[in-house]
DNA sequence: CATGAATGAGGATTCATTCAT
DNA sequence: TATGAATGAATCCTCATTCAT
């Protein structure tokens, strides 16, 4: 039924990132994303299912484009290192470059309805495969510790450059995001690194009272 | 107004999580929450006030105790490394021990609402400052790598727990959480520590077409 | 059931005057007359009925009291005219002396509940009733125009005050409503006198087109 | 926002009138206002700010007719004598024409709510000032009391037609409000008119104990 | 007599979605 | 295709009243 192509459909898409990051997820009305994308309400529902699959698309739309960018982004490096420091400065240039969509997926898009997150899972999970390949990558070429459960290791890389992002959109500094570029990838690289020499995990000493 | 204390209000507190959890921020009417704390609706009114202020305290009152219980778990610790083993075991533990409070934690409570974001702000910044604690102690103490920014650190730090607690809670599968304490600890210990190396961050490589 | 006499019963009036004057009636709740009686919620139940009969005593025990005073000042009066004149000056210095009682019975009452509004009927007719005794006595004197119907003259000058007291009450400038006594006295005491003189009502001319 | 034109307004409106005069003000939900006009409750609000709106908008609507049709008939009309017959007559006529809109203006419109009296007060204010012109063209033309303050001659003339006609509103006797006319007509051209005589305001005696 | 914590019915309003044009 | 007026379900909160103490 939904046509999901055209002019229109990416007007929208457009309008929804705006209007989402002004007001909100829960202020951002269709009126006002149709206004937005300068069609009629009714017109979003031509190229929508319905308010839900305007989000999910949303979000298929920008992150599929985000993935790929870093995808290509690590194509020609050489190292795993290397790899993961372009990864970094991808994910974080991406954000930097558009902050309204950096708060839609950082802040607005975290929502709860189960429904949007599995409409959303199927599309990060991409993005979380790429993460993957790069640490797999790294512990075949033997520069990655091998005794890290890769999916984990992708959990941390992830989880970090996730935590330093929601903390960037949500500050009212209006700090460069990109200069953390480097420092995390010390401590990430260094985590990840083979050669890294920490104390095994302590046992527990039983108290004594 | 709102008498924040008493045994109803913990007990809306306790319903609310079971409520939220169950059904989401969104689908958890405030009758709901009522049934289930064995209360009239307005009787909510009496100790909170608004559906907003539920939302707030419960995190608060969970979060705060969540905080109190990790910084006890850390007073007879003795070296950074172990202070930063015993965090994240206590903060996996506290989330395995409530599946609904983690849930709720790690999910619902990720709402974009401003006012709720400001209500919960101080008492999270409370657990990034034990967090950043612990990193500024290893630090001095000679265990973690001077050059790293400590508030970066503790992103990460909370960022790689955050991410692993959240598709702990997001997965179908009923795996056991504290089994990611220790390889989690792993990583993150070699990349915090002093001994570790890494390449450096590559200098980008001009594309040659 | 309701105990309808004592001191508490006087202060939980003397309470609803000042609440509603205060907050206009609709914010007027129960707890805000029992606070400021200084009594327990409860405790209003146990000399009233309900809330609609707190107004409605309210109004009893004012309004009372008012027409009693007024009673009181025409007893020795001599000619209708002055009794007129009489009437109208302790209307308006009953009110001046009460503002908050002025606004109450001037704006708040004139609620359309129909169930006040018949508990309120009785006691208000006891005024037009001594209104038109005024008027009937005049009459009766010869002072005043027999062919008036004495209910008519009645409605005149109670709406003649009414009216102006309504607007001294929602008047912003603090004007003194007792120097309204002579000129309305003027204007009333030639409507109702033998002796004026005023064209007869006009027919109506067929509009020619 | 509110679309304040069409033909749904006006149903609305007379929708409002018919369920307010049966229900009283505080009784008339929205939904049975928007049964009686034959429209969704939500298309109230595409026509209307809120409820409250509705009221003031009716007022509005209903007193400007009412004034227009009062000026109209004052405009070829010799006298101030005969324009006093006129403003009389018109206003009773219009009243009596519609009985639930009578109702409405005479009593549910004397809401306590200060937002409501301010929304009205505007309109009242231009049938006060058709009055006010009428005393003043007649004490220019000879004709009224030259002594009087117009505004307050204004009062006694509204003030004893508003409190003849809430009288017939609440009556339970069905008789006919025109038939006053002429009674009151002849009271209030005897008040104003220049000729009349009566005592002056009596000084007050003082009472000797 | 007095208390005040608890009750729960009741209603204005929003906004995603439809469908006649 | 596109419109946008109309729909109506869904819910938070207030506050008069009760009753166990």
């Amino acid at each position: 039924m939904a046509k999901r192509t055209g002019e229109k459909y990416q007007a929208i898409i457009d309008a929804a990132v705006i209007i989402i990051a002004e007001n909100g997820y829960h202020n951002a009305q269709v009126a006002k994303i149709a206004k937005e994308a300068g069609v009629a309400d009714g017109t979003i529902y031509l190229y929508f299912e319905n308010k839900e699959d305007v989000l999910i698309s949303l979000f298929r739309n920008k992150m599929g484009l985000f993935t790929e960018t870093v995808r290509k982004e690590l194509k020609n490096t050489g190292s795993p290192f290397e790899m993961l420091a372009r990864l970094i400065q991808a994910h974080f240039t991406r954000l930097q470059q558009d902050r309204s969509l950096a708060s839609v997926l950082q802040i607005e898009l975290r929502q709860s309805e189960p429904s949007i997150r599995q409409g959303i899972s199927q599309i990060i999970r991409e993005y979380y495969n790429l993460i993957e390949h790069v640490i797999r990558f790294g512990i075949e070429k033997g520069s990655f510790n091998p005794d890290m459960n890769p999916r984990l290791a992708r959990k941390i890389v992830f989880g970090s450059m996730d935590e330093v992002a929601t903390c960037w959109v949500l500050s009212t500094r209006q700090y460069n995001l990109l200069d953390m570029t480097i420092p995390i990838y010390n401590i990430l690289a260094r985590g990840l690194s083979m050669t890294g020499i920490a104390p095994p995990f302590p046992r527990e000493i039983p108290k004594t009272h």
